[in-house]
DNA sequence: CTAGGATCCTGTCAGC
DNA sequence: TGCTGACAGGATCCTA
């Protein structure tokens, strides 16, 4: 479920391992690492980039890992010797974030001489992949990959949604080859932003409609950016209870029941292209 | 080409 | 207490 802002969350917390050495690659679950242990083996990482939401690891020979956390995805760093102290953690928000490592859900350990990063996904859809490094860009899901939100201008965005005009408006922003890095939480916050119904054909808008629609993705993955979106650093709440994140950040997603914020009106909950989908009736036209 | 649905997998929760 | 079905912050493949 970690989209852009957890990915992002993710490369910055892993700084902490540029220039280590990796010393030691267990392959819990087959399917889970796409590639051969030997290219990454005895390699110090020298670059973690991002695509969209995905998480682009150079090495210093000429391969890349590529991470895609997809649904339940989680990358955790662990300093040997000093537990969850000194550790990092960010995808999808589980217990996994803060207990110890590995765990059922581990399915590939990358190992240094002074701690490890655990690849972690319960169901298994996400993935680690071999890249020989210059061939990054002609990864199919790289290939087509749309531009984020904040490097597109309000008339390429309104041109997409004439092209794909029979589509509804949510399911253009969740296809990654339009718009990079919005998933299902962003996709319903920005659309809650423009005041646009979640289920309008793409050739409706406006082109002021567009131009909101736009910066509305743009914003609501900034902010979250800005709080490290869900991440074990928002994950335990001083006082040791644990946090949803959600709860401070989003203004429909899970709230369907509870008032809009901005009209009063009551959050509702509907299905669209078979994603749960929340907005508010009242506000959203 | 587009749009919509099924699919990969594990876990949790509501309802009976 | 089971059991069952729905659903989950994603993307791809298949069908019409």
């Amino acid at each position: 479920m970690p989209e852009l802002p957890e990915v992002e969350t993710i490369k910055r917390g892993l700084d902490v391992v540029l220039s280590k050495k990796i010393i030691q690659v267990k392959v819990l679950e087959k399917k889970s690492f796409i590639g051969e242990i030997e290219q990454v083996l005895n390699t110090k990482i020298t670059q973690v980039r991002r695509r969209g939401k995905a998480l682009l690891i150079d090495l210093d020979n000429g391969w890349t890992m590529m991470i895609h956390l997809r649904m339940t995805g989680q990358v955790i760093f662990r300093l040997k010797e000093r537990g969850v102290e000194g550790s990092f953690a960010g995808g999808h928000p589980t217990e996994d974030f803060v207990s110890k490592m590995p765990s059922r859900h581990t399915r590939v350990i990358f190992e240094f001489s002074d701690g490890a990063v655990y690849f972690n996904d319960q169901r298994k859809f996400g993935f680690v992949k071999l890249i020989p490094t210059e061939k990054v860009e002609e990864e199919s899901f790289i290939k087509r990959l749309g531009r984020e939100p904040w490097e597109m201008r309000g008339e390429e965005f309104y041109e997409i949604l004439q092209r794909k005009k029979g589509s509804n408006v949510k399911s253009l922003i969740l296809d990654q080859g339009n718009v990079a890095g919005v998933g299902n939480i962003y996709a319903d916050e920005a659309l809650f932003f423009a005041e646009i119904d979640p289920r309008r054909r793409a050739g409706s808008l406006s082109k002021k409609e567009a131009e909101r629609l736009l910066e509305g993705m743009g914003k609501v993955m900034q902010v979250s950016i800005e709080l490290g979106g869900s991440s074990m650093a928002n994950y335990v709440k001083a006082d040791g209870s644990r946090g949803d994140y959600l709860e401070a950040f989003a203004k429909v997603f899970n709230r369907q029941g509870r008032r809009c914020e901005r009209c009063g009106g009551e959050v509702k909950k509907i299905k669209v292209s078979g994603r749960g989908t929340h907005y508010c009736p009242r506000c959203q036209k």
